[in-house]
DNA sequence: ACCGGGATGTTCT
DNA sequence: GAACATCCCGGTG
């Protein structure tokens, strides 16, 4: 399915201009996912987030391990809420925080080891009309999807898909696709925000100069 | 611009 | 009871 006649900024509408045909939108495979999460963490900047009509630019995330990593959901106990971080690479890990907001996470690694990637921040590209109606009308295009709950807000995410698999095309639920599109840019590579344990492990990486990044510096 | 506080529920001490 | 992978709004420069 393509997305409606919206103009989608960062690509270019020049297909006809070249010899090579347009490169099919494709799903990542589930080895892509069935690594640790600080590997795979860089490597899904640049990549779509789908759901429904709406579709945005990956452009920050950060990874989080398990016992080994203090700022972990899975650093002590599986619980009820972080379960889904146990599962096989290739699943969402939804989670509520701070009693209103959700965030959206990429299951990594294998089954019974938990990890995970936190989507921080994406680029709209399509359904803009949508997101605004979930975020607020008047919301500026950077601030749409420049936070992990903001994220979720635009794209209509709640618990209701944690643990569901990942798509892997525009026509499933919530999904991640490969556009062709090359990451803009060497990503920056931090430590964490929001954190206090685990401070000094530098899991975050984002797109330079992405206007839509949640906190620059 | 930078700050401080409040909203709100699940998890853990 | 306190902490929490957050966000919004209203104060002050």
């Amino acid at each position: 399915m393509t997305p409606p006649s919206e103009v989608i900024p960062g690509r270019r509408s020049s297909a006809s201009r070249t010899h090579q045909p347009a490169r099919a939108d494709n799903g990542l495979p589930g080895v892509f996912y069935q690594r640790e999460p600080w590997v795979v963490a860089s490597e899904l900047l640049g990549k779509v987030l789908v759901k429904g009509e709406t579709a945005a630019r990956i452009v920050e995330v950060e990874a989080y391990g398990g016992v080994d990593d203090p700022a972990s959901h899975a650093h002590r106990n599986r619980t009820r809420r972080n379960d889904a971080m146990f599962l096989e690479g290739g699943h969402w890990y939804v989670y509520f925080s701070y009693g209103m907001h959700w965030c959206i996470n990429v299951v990594c690694g294998s089954a019974g080891v938990p990890g995970a990637v936190l989507l921080r921040a994406a680029e709209p590209m399509a359904g803009l009309a949508v997101m605004r109606a979930r975020r607020g009308a008047a919301v500026r295009d950077t601030g749409l999807c420049n936070g992990p709950a903001r994220l979720a807000q635009s794209f209509g995410v709640t618990g209701s898909l944690d643990a569901a698999c990942i798509g892997t095309d525009r026509s499933g639920d919530l999904g991640i696709i490969d556009d062709g599109q090359a990451c803009a840019g060497d990503p920056v590579n931090t430590v964490r925000v929001g954190i206090s344990a685990g401070e000094a492990i530098p899991w975050r990486w984002y797109v330079p100069g992405s206007p839509h990044v949640s906190r620059p510096r």
